[in-house]
DNA sequence: GGATCAATATACCATCGCGTTATGAAAATG
DNA sequence: CATTTTCATAACGCGATGGTATATTGATCC
């Protein structure tokens, strides 16, 4: 029993006639007269009532015709995912990202794509840059939001700037220290610090900003935490830290933290978007990807205006 | 879309693998796996992860496989349906014949047939002779149910005899005339008479009959009923009527008739099936008929019985 | 009741998808 | 690492399906 017969038939005595049957299907008449007539040979019965002009279908017709109502209606909702899939309405995008990045601004935007994109499912995974390369490269990522240095961009990957990468040294609000005009080293020697995973790029651009500035030794009070640990420690205590601005910039509305006015050397690195180069991603990730960078967009927009601003006060 | 790919998606997730699908599809392997790759390439997303052996199905694999599902049962249905009509548990019959006979012993086997075929409809008209041959002919009637002389047999239809076309002079039990075992034409002329329909063979056996007898005139009491307003005529009053000895036997369980034991000239008439010769019946129709035959093989039997047993007596 | 019209069936041909068998590649299993 | 299972590919024949052109048949309208 073919399952396109049965749309053929449903079609037929749904639409009153071959003609019009012929016509929603988007076959010709006579095609639909033949199969028509196949099927009938095949079942051994007739399904309409012959000699009658206004085609009558038999009552085996009529319970066929049923079933065929079944199968074009599943076969109407297959259309439909599949259409739903193509042009990114659903689906899935396997995203990562370095864990602070992830917490501080990218989950947020996630929340807000789905809000439109309700059944576009996100793997959110965390990583830093070698091996977020390697799982983009291997197809176990759709696409992943790192800083890195210019002249480390994969060539076979595809990686887009969203943002500079510029790190701050955060506090809590109304620390001590954000009054200050002018910071020394011994100034900032004197709060403990809290470290980020030791494997983790920032927590060389700490090393490296402390370095900078002339601090040599510090005491680390934390370490290892993710973001949320992270913030909590610092809104609770005088401790220091170093994060990516915008993490600084979108988390000052949900946690009392800010940066301190105190030039750290940025690294040579820009956050960015990183995709396969060759493939097609699917629409889903592309959709995400094109959201994301409109985001930061957006995002850079208002960090622009708001150091404007700074300066003018 | 095609609703046989669903089917094969489907049974290619339920099944756990290619092989399997394959199998339950009642196809080869290579048949199932070229058209899933045409699937995946018409739809442009993989159905399967790719590169894991039990093949698993991703989200939208997932979903279509869903509604293969749903067309799978549909299908299911539909085979179903056409099998029940194939083999005669489903359909149409349309069953005529004379109003007596239908009414009197017919309408009560097909409630019998109606127990066990409970979904085959059963069309019941009425009709004579040449009326009812024609309507056979033209494909208008599955079965006729009719008293036929033999040498009125059409040679392009098919008759099945099934009793001999018995008439019996019937009045109600206890009427004056049944203890009597010598009956005169005086004694049957003093009871008016119940008519069947001018036009009925009916009402030619009764002239004839009473012909026979030497009743040359006779009271008419009653006419042009049907056999329910007959028998409630009959059974209430002394009146006498002519009936087919098989509708005498059937209704006198239900009904205090009984018939007078009379010789009136049988008609040279045998009652019998009429089908049509050349085609095909429906499956239904021939269980119907088969199961008509029986039950007269069975009554014709049991009639038997009962006029041995009335010798006896 | 016959002419007309619309709907359905048939004829013919091209094409495409699907079926088969044979065989190769890849992944899991021990 | 060898074996086995499972899936993918190749090559080929066939049948179903799709198209256009045309015949046929109910239905309808004077």
């Amino acid at each position: 029993m073919d399952p396109r017969h049965l749309e053929l038939l449903a079609a037929i005595v749904d639409h009153g006639g071959l003609t019009e049957g012929a016509e929603a299907l988007g076959k010709s008449q006579p095609s639909v007269s033949r199969t028509l007539a196949q099927l009938e040979a095949r079942i051994g019965a007739p399904l309409f009532k012959s000699g009658k002009r206004p085609l009558q279908p038999t009552d085996l017709g009529l319970a066929l015709a049923e079933q065929g109502r079944a199968v074009l209606k599943a076969d109407r909702a297959a259309s439909e995912i599949v259409d739903r899939w193509r042009t990114g309405r659903s689906g899935l995008v396997r995203a990562g990202g370095t864990p602070f990045f992830m917490d501080g601004v990218i989950a947020s935007m996630i929340a807000r794509f789905q809000q439109t994109m309700t059944d576009v499912r996100v793997d959110q995974s965390y990583g830093y840059g070698p091996d977020l390369i390697e799982r983009v490269r291997s197809g176990a990522l759709d696409i992943a939001i790192l800083p890195l240095p210019k002249e480390d961009v994969p060539e076979d990957l595809s990686f887009q700037p969203i943002l500079p990468g510029l790190n701050v040294i955060a506090c809590r609000e109304g620390h001590p220290l954000v009054r200050r005009r002018l910071l020394t080293p011994g100034d900032i020697a004197r709060y403990p610090w809290i470290a980020p995973p030791a494997d983790s790029p920032l927590y060389r651009d700490l090393r490296r900003a402390l370095s900078n500035i002339g601090a040599e030794d510090f005491r680390i009070s934390f370490s290892g935490g993710s973001l949320a640990s992270v913030l909590s420690v610092l809104t609770g205590s005088d401790s220091l830290t170093v994060l990516p601005y915008s993490v600084v910039f979108m988390v000052k509305g949900r946690a009392p933290v800010t940066a301190l006015s105190l030039e750290i050397g940025h690294p040579n690195r820009v956050l960015g978007l990183l995709v396969r180069a060759g493939t097609e991603p699917t629409p889903a990730a592309r959709r995400f990807r094109a959201f994301i960078a409109a985001e930061f967009g957006s995002l850079g927009r208002r960090i622009a205006k708001h150091q404007t601003e700074q300066i003018w006060r």
